[in-house]
RNA sequence: GGUCUCAUAGCCGAGUGGUUAGGCACCGGUCUGCAAAACCGUCUACAGCGGUUCGAAUCCGCUUGAGACCUCCA
């Protein structure tokens, strides 16, 4: 029952029981961050979606191996008719190396996944540290006969491979459906058809990314790196491909057509796309130019945002949607969602304080099951966490003395909380390391609170509700009970 | 122009051929010296038009609208 996960695969469009090709162990690839800016919104949720899948396998007693890489080359940009690449680009517009480029957003990108609670994954290759491993799977493609040489740069021959195989495979694209609306591009004349794409790519002389082959000086195509290092670390043939949906075509078609040019294996068994996060209604994306950094939302600095949003606000509201369905940005939806998460962990909390008693009222097996069937059902985090939900009022209730629940029963729901708000969703406390730890400031409240409560009991709600007033401004809360109080402190 | 996806209450978002998704907001109640928190309750939707069916928001067709991909993109 635990472990009857279901994937959605892309290349049959169902959901699939998954099977690992090896028992016990996984070989998970994501596409990770081209570095030549810093991460938006839209980079969390590949990376927040496939952590869960990644935290959900190792859940299920898996080993896991997961690769996850840094693209810092060969992607050519598109305002530039001068074919240079991205990081180039931004090299000689900042003076600085390519490579500095390349670290600087790399430890940007970090800083941010660690914010997120973002596991690092098992392996992050730079698709630089890679050419040795990209050339020689140019070779092998291109003795395979499916590939050309053309002034020094090295194409895919796309009809060649199509006359075999079904090119479009993956996005369910005929390839007389590519033809019309193809646009001209800069080096189309040297491509034998239009939707042909560089396997190398011979550098331009202002190019200051480009390495030595037997081709010419220059640089990898820019699909290749994933297939040749997916091929390095996880095998010619592994379980998950992950990525955005925007990458489904071309990028991973192409991938699949280099697997099996150069290895005669597609590569792939579960390829999982993750949707757009839209911004009124349009998708977030960095050429669009309507994206909003991760740090600007955690500063709350952007024309767009009301206020700051926290990490794991910014978690919770990516996964209270469905990985596969679009997700619109909306102040208001963050909002909800900072106030859904807090009420979240609040039962979580309250949690500790339940005491066992001998008789139990609630039924937290059924609690357990719905849980294991919302994850199971192609990772459904929202109803997942709608289920968590079902479970705080249960708590509450306990809690308030309505409901009972036996010590067995306790460990259990105990344990349900841990493994799916922590483990698997990976949301923390963002709390609990702050001030609630702090033993001299908790003695310094409760005093004042035992002060307030003297107060209380004899009539004096002037200095009662003084101190309340003046701890609400710096950011206690008060929860009169009725034998005492409690309070915790509001960010 | 081609391929495809989606249209759900004030907002965000699941799901389903016949039974309450969930969160946030609002309103009412319990509790409280007053609050807060918590709990309970109210409101209760599936773009429009046809068709299939005992029954459709769920299946089919059409219309309208939105989006993605076809070009770097998460």
């Amino acid at each position: 029952m635990e472990n009857q996960l279901f994937i959605y695969n892309t290349i049959s469009r169902k959901k699939e029981k998954f099977e690992s090709i090896i028992p016990q162990r996984v070989g998970m690839y994501v596409c990770g961050p081209t570095v030549y800016g810093d991460a938006h919104l839209g980079h969390a949720r590949p990376a927040i979606s496939f952590d869960v899948v990644f935290r959900y396998l190792q859940h299920l007693g898996y080993k896991v191996r997961y690769v996850r890489n840094i693209t810092d080359v060969g992607h050519l940009e598109n305002d530039s008719d001068s074919g240079e690449d991205k990081i180039t680009k931004k090299a000689r517009l900042e003076q600085l190396e390519p490579m500095e480029i390349v670290q600087y957003y790399v430890n940007r990108y970090h800083r941010d996944m660690e914010a997120l609670n973002v596991l690092p994954p098992s392996i992050e290759p730079h698709a630089s540290g890679h050419i040795i491993e990209q050339l020689e799977m140019i070779e092998k493609i291109f003795n395979n006969g499916y590939a050309y040489l053309s002034n020094g740069s090295v194409y895919f021959d796309v009809l060649k491979y199509n006359e075999k195989h079904q090119y479009g495979k993956l996005s369910g694209r005929q390839i007389e459906d590519l033809y019309e609306y193809t646009r001209q591009l800069q080096g189309q004349t040297e491509k034998k058809s239009a939707y042909d794409f560089a396997l190398w790519k011979k550098a331009n002389p202002e190019h200051i990314m480009r390495w030595n082959s037997r081709w010419s000086e220059g640089f990898p195509g820019w699909h290749l790196e994933c297939s040749a290092m997916g091929t390095k670390y996880l095998g010619e043939y592994f379980d998950i491909h992950g990525g955005g949906l925007d990458l489904q075509f071309p990028h991973h078609e192409c991938e699949i057509a280099q697997n099996i040019a150069a290895n005669q294996t597609e590569g792939v068994k579960y390829w999982m796309h993750n949707n757009m996060i839209t911004i009124n209604g349009q998708k977030m994306s960095k050429s669009l130019k309507n994206f909003i950094s991760l740090e600007e939302l955690f500063s709350g600095q952007n024309n767009l945002l009301l206020k700051p949003y926290s990490p794991m606000t910014v978690r919770f509201f990516i996964l209270q949607a469905h990985y596969r369905s679009p997700l619109d940005f909306s102040n208001e939806a963050l909002s909800s969602s900072e106030k859904g998460f807090e009420r979240l962990m609040n039962a979580v909390k309250t949690l500790e304080k339940i005491v066992p008693a001998q008789e139990n009222t609630v039924d937290v097996e059924n609690l357990r099951n719905s849980c294991y069937e919302a994850i199971n059902d192609d990772l459904n985090t929202p109803i997942l966490i709608a289920n968590l939900f079902d479970g705080v009022k249960i708590i509450n209730s306990i809690y308030d003395g309505k409901e009972k629940i036996n010590q067995e029963n306790l460990l259990i729901i105990k344990q349900i909380y841990n493994d799916f708000v922590f483990n698997i969703l990976g949301l923390k406390d963002e709390a609990k390391n702050s001030v609630e730890n702090q033993e001299t400031l908790k003695n310094v409240v409760d005093l004042l609170l035992n002060i307030r409560l003297s107060a209380k009991q004899n009539k004096d709600f002037a200095t009662s509700d003084k101190i309340r007033q003046e701890l609400g401004k710096l950011g206690f809360e008060i929860k009169d009970k009725k034998d005492g109080f409690e309070w915790e402190l509001k960010k």
